[in-house]
DNA sequence: GTACACATGTAAGGAGTTACATGATTTG
DNA sequence: CAAATCATGTAACTCCTTACATGTGTAC
């Protein structure tokens, strides 16, 4: 059950649909956790039923009715609760990482080549994330936001999934460069 | 189906046991997959069952008999196609990242003491696997095994898996040190 | 003689993914 | 007029985790 505590903390300090909830999920707050939208609506359910969010319905004349949620006091406890307890080391589970451990057995060139779109993937997502850090910090320099602003918590996980990204894409890049000087020197040897 | 692949990586170029495959998942190989024992010993009967690895009975005197596994050919095609199909993107899945979300919710004092320990643990996987790549490419320069080495594929995962070490380790000092300055300015202020 | 390493599993339950379902509105 | 956005789910299935089960040999 990690997932209600990762949806408490996304929901901390301010007030999201499902939908809305879901959209960080697949794009910025996935610097801390992924998740569907479909485990998200059930989460959410769930989470009400347990009294540790609350939702409010809130109909609109062009738009669905949607349902905004907020975090009750019983929610931050849990949290807080949750804060204490023993960490799980977190695990790198990765495809491109499983096709790159079998490199000496299979063709280079497809490698090479998901190797080189993870890098570009890993740029777009870059740019992406140091758009949210500027929104955050909006016209405080990032060592005046991280000494007084308000909300660091989203910050700092911000650099994290930033600064992971930036390992996968210098990792793509140079072992995608190793592979090909490899298969180069094959070639010619 | 994603543990298969990882299992074939796992087991290309050398003969395993179950058990064997259970400690490299849980300390080495983790850097690009994790997965329980249990987990692989129902994949190894599963592959096995499905000709993608073929397995031998070893009797021993002073030991249990074991099960040793390799790669048939059928399981390296299997491993080819599968390097070809699209790369999901890999997201992190840590319930660190979670606790530090709610930074500005939650006692700095817990959040610190995990960050710290957090840190100690990547300093320590990072020796390990520093060690398990001097292993690899035995007298051989970084330079050199990766322009002559056999056996880069497994020497690039573990680069990676250093990296993603390194990244953390940074990263929680200086989420460490930014929210104890926080905590130190607000008991003061 | 207690703990750890070797060696392999079963069973139950919780979590995550894939596919499907619906329907209005706005943007290109 | 096709595609994307808003908005919320159900159902089936696969995958992962937790707990349990068993037994010998070696190291401290």
């Amino acid at each position: 059950m990690a997932l209600r505590h990762a949806v408490l903390a996304a929901l901390l300090g301010e007030e999201l649909s499902g939908y809305q909830l879901a959209k960080a999920f697949d794009l910025g707050v996935a610097n801390f956790w992924h998740a569907l939208p479909q485990q998200l609506y059930a989460e959410l359910t769930r989470l009400e039923h347990d009294g540790l969010v609350s939702g409010r319905e809130v109909v609109q004349d062009t738009r669905p009715t949607k349902r905004l949620f907020t975090v009750t006091d019983a929610g931050l406890a849990e949290l807080e609760r949750f804060a204490a307890t023993h960490n799980k080391p977190s695990f790198i589970r990765d495809d491109l990482l499983v096709k790159v451990q079998a490199a000496d057995h299979i063709a280079a060139d497809v490698l090479i080549a998901k190797l080189t779109e993870r890098a570009v993937f890993a740029d777009a997502k870059i740019d992406l994330l140091g758009g949210l850090l500027r929104k955050l910090r909006g016209d405080m320099s990032e060592e005046e936001f991280l000494r007084y602003g308000e909300r660091v918590g989203p910050y700092l996980t911000c650099l994290r999934g930033i600064a992971f990204e930036q390992g996968n894409r210098d990792w793509c890049r140079r072992s995608a460069a190793i592979l090909e000087q490899r298969r180069t020197a094959h070639a010619r040897g």
